[in-house]
DNA sequence: ACTTTGACTATAA
DNA sequence: GTTATAGCCAAAG
């Protein structure tokens, strides 16, 4: 019987998030905003942010290695156990990172309202 | 119920 | 190009 319902804040709006970072494509890189806009709330940034917190959290896992700021900036690298993890993981997927920053960010750039509409 | 926070972003100087 | 400031909104304390 199917009455209790947690409704944990993942269950909307973080699990939201972290459906789209798992269609992250391989190799490519995406900003809190983008995904954010994605979701049709535009300025929850921030709480993308906040969601990849718990993303170690969930399952299955959440590449949030592939989300940094706009700038390219890997913003979040200090909540990857060591701060070397999140440009490590992303040289590991052909990305290059350069002063914690994605190189050629525009071409690695993956827009998911973009290229989910295609 | 109120205050603070935060892995952001756009704008201004 | 950089740094400073304000706006943003939902979760945590």
């Amino acid at each position: 019987m199917p009455t209790k319902h947690k409704h944990m804040a993942q269950d909307s709006f973080f699990e939201a998030v972290y459906e789209i970072c798992r269609l992250i494509p391989r190799g490519r890189v995406t900003s809190y905003g983008a995904i954010a806009r994605c979701l049709g709330t535009t300025g929850t940034a921030r709480m993308v942010g906040w969601a990849m917190n718990n993303a170690h959290t969930v399952s299955p896992a959440v590449p949030a290695h592939r989300v940094v700021n706009r700038n390219g900036l890997l913003s979040g690298k200090h909540h990857f156990g060591t701060p070397t993890r999140m440009q490590e993981l992303l040289e590991a997927e052909g990305i290059k990172v350069e002063n914690d920053t994605v190189c050629d960010f525009k071409q690695v750039f993956w827009d998911p309202a973009k290229e989910l509409s295609l």
